[in-house]
DNA sequence: ATTGAGAGCGCG
DNA sequence: AAAGCGCGCTCTCAAT
């Protein structure tokens, strides 16, 4: 049963009283009720109570809503978590791409407020320093409320008739829930926080950085480096390092020989420039990316928060914004330390891209190299807990290291070196694999949509794929036709090409071609893994609910978690579980159940495993 | 002063 | 070791 939440007509949208509307699945008309803004946590705890203490016969609402930020971070604010939800604005993104609603009502309407709806934010930042930067980026509306001339009453309906009306109502069916029961996980994980110690961050930095300066000053180790560069590059004081014009031409002047700054060509480079130049760059990118600065802008209380923009990526994972969030670097993460009494359970699931394509294109060969005894029983995780030794072990390759280049690179499309060569080798042994990801990419190529194993779209191809095309046989260059860019945004990067000789026209049409069907390679592979991914949380968000409250006194973290197991990180494969330290054993066991359900979920019985590393950690960085 | 690009590196 | 997918973010520099 759906109850749809919109706030009634006048006064401030965030003091009028909230409509309630159950919506059956009969077609009748909603019954309704209100609640005074004040009051909708209570009236949301008791009905959520209600349908716990029903058992079986009541199952909870699925409280239906524009943007599960717009109503979420309150409710929690008050303490109180609702089971399910369906969230109309990533629902309708899914609905209006998916190749199985593409003869619906929803798909063919013209763009409307719903496409238009830009994602809000969960609340409010550590600081207005952390507010400016949210806002200045432009990914989140900075609005209280959407529009009111959205009805979601309405469009839950419109939503309904698409799915029913789909080539595959299940599985668009198990897409949107799981997308929703992500953007619930999403709003809880920015409440509870990712626990920091900013103590122990200030440590590292001055440990490896020196004591903090002044603003406007450098570090004395980075000031220190910055003068050796200068040193052996016989370059004035002026020197920045961090000028790459600069530091290039003194570099050339020099003789060092570098043809670019980046890491893995300077390494490769034989200079007495080139080891403090290494040095520097390292620590400056700690000090710029995850400094003083970093830690005062985004900590507060003792948590990291995040905005996490659920289906942020058109592959449908997750991006972030604030802080850098998924981009953590792997030794800042010891700043990631558990309350007293609590503890991490960190889990992260062992080549969840390879085996999703296993499973997706029913390639059993390639499932039981994931399952094999052969593919590393030693590890704590059952189930052939590393895929490329499996491989390995079925003979198509000799190595482990050409099994992961090879699957990333038949994945990825890659069409050089190692990865290129043991391909028709990785064909030979997995047909059904390697043709899903060469039929995506040809498919990407044509110019066509492909879709995910649970019906999420890719973007039609832009104007610059448009243009080339056109270019390839008349390369008169005129002004690429307007594109009528779907909503929700476009995924294509990549350069505008400029207008170029005719000789070049074909290279270049060629080469956005296969660029594109690059991308559409690694969209089915990326996406379903994603679906994959969210299938997971959800599951494991309710086991982790279903493990209860424990004894003692609560913790430091926020109601309704003060004293349950609860998700504060989520990073593709792999998530962060905060929880007191006696359940650690009952969070693994159920993170392990979960990610069976998911394979359950996605792919029925097909023999497939998800084995999942997992560690129970004072530290984050002690994970791995 | 603000904006947009390119380069580079962090994560999966 | 460096081709091939998806992101966010910071720095500099040129253009506005």
């Amino acid at each position: 049963m759906h109850l749809v939440l919109a706030r009634a007509p006048g006064a401030s949208p965030r003091t009028a009283p909230v409509r309630l509307q159950q919506v059956s699945g009969d077609g009748g008309a909603p019954q309704e009720r209100q609640a005074p803004a004040a009051g909708l946590a209570a009236v949301v705890r008791e009905m959520e109570a209600g349908a716990a203490a029903d058992g079986a016969a009541g199952a909870p609402p699925r409280w239906t809503w524009d943007d599960t930020n717009r109503w979420y971070p309150g409710l929690l604010g008050d303490g109180v978590r609702v089971d399910r939800a369906h969230d109309l604005r990533l629902a309708h993104v899914i609905l209006r791409r998916s190749p199985l609603t593409s003869g619906s009502r929803l798909a063919a309407a013209p763009p409307g407020p719903w496409d238009a709806l830009e994602p809000a934010p969960a609340g409010a930042p550590a600081t207005a320093a952390g507010a400016d930067a949210l806002f200045d980026l432009g990914a989140i509306a900075a609005g209280p409320a959407a529009s009111p001339d959205l009805d979601p009453v309405a469009e839950l309906a419109v939503q309904q008739a698409a799915v029913a009306g789909s080539a595959d109502p299940g599985r668009l069916r198990l897409l949107l829930a799981a997308e929703s029961a992500g953007a619930l996980v999403a709003a809880e994980m920015h409440h509870a926080g990712l626990p920091w110690r900013a103590d122990v961050h200030d440590a590292i930095l001055t440990e490896r950085l020196g004591p903090r300066p002044a603003e406007g000053h450098r570090p004395e180790r980075l000031e220190a480096l910055a003068e050796r560069v200068r040193a052996a590059l016989d370059a004035p004081a002026s020197l920045n390092p961090d000028s790459h014009p600069d530091l290039l031409k003194a570099m050339q002047y020099a003789g060092v020989g570098a043809r670019s700054l980046r890491k893995w060509e300077l390494e490769r480079l034989d200079h007495p420039v080139i080891a403090p130049l290494l040095e520097y760059k390292k620590l400056q990118r700690l000090l710029s990316a995850n400094g003083w600065h970093w830690l005062d802008t985004w900590v507060r209380g003792g948590r990291f928060r995040t905005e996490y923009l659920v289906g942020g990526v058109v592959t449908g994972r997750w991006s972030s914004v604030g802080g850098g969030a998924l981009q953590l670097p792997k030794d800042v993460r010891r700043a990631v330390v558990a309350d007293p009494g609590w503890t991490f359970v960190v889990a992260d699931v062992a080549q969840l891209e390879p085996r999703v394509l296993a499973a997706m294109s029913r390639d059993e060969a390639m499932a039981a190299a994931g399952t094999a005894p052969g593919g590393g029983a030693a590890g704590a995780a059952p189930g052939g807990a590393d895929m490329y030794a499996g491989i390995v072990a079925t003979g198509a390759v000799p190595t482990r290291e050409l099994a992961k280049v090879g699957m990333l690179g038949a994945m990825y499309g890659g069409t050089t070196g190692a990865s290129a060569q043991v391909l028709p080798r990785l064909a030979r042994a997995f047909p059904r694999a390697v043709a899903l990801v060469e039929e995506a990419a040809r498919a990407g190529e044509r110019g066509e949509v492909v879709s995910t194993w649970l019906g999420r779209g890719s973007p039609r191809p832009g104007q610059e794929w448009d243009r080339a095309q056109a270019g390839a046989y008349a390369a008169e260059g005129g002004d690429g036709g307007g594109a009528t860019d779907g909503a929700g945004g476009s995924a294509g990067g990549g350069a505008g090409g400029g207008a170029g000789g005719e000789g070049d026209a074909a290279a270049r049409a060629r080469s956005v071609t296969r660029s594109w069907g690059r991308f559409t390679r690694n969209f089915v592979v990326q996406g379903t893994a994603a679906e994959w991914a969210l299938a997971w949380l959800a599951s494991a968000r309710r086991r982790l609910w279903e493990l209860g409250e424990s004894g003692g006194p609560p913790g430091a973290a926020p109601a309704p978690f003060d004293r349950r197991p609860h998700l504060v990180f989520f990073l593709h494969d792999e998530v962060v579980v905060h929880a007191p330290q006696e359940r650690a054993d009952a969070v693994a066991h159920a993170l392990r159940e979960a990610a069976a359900e998911a394979g359950r979920l996605l792919f029925g019985d097909f023999p497939v495993a998800f084995p999942l590393t997992v560690a129970t950690v004072r530290s984050y960085a002690d994970a791995k």
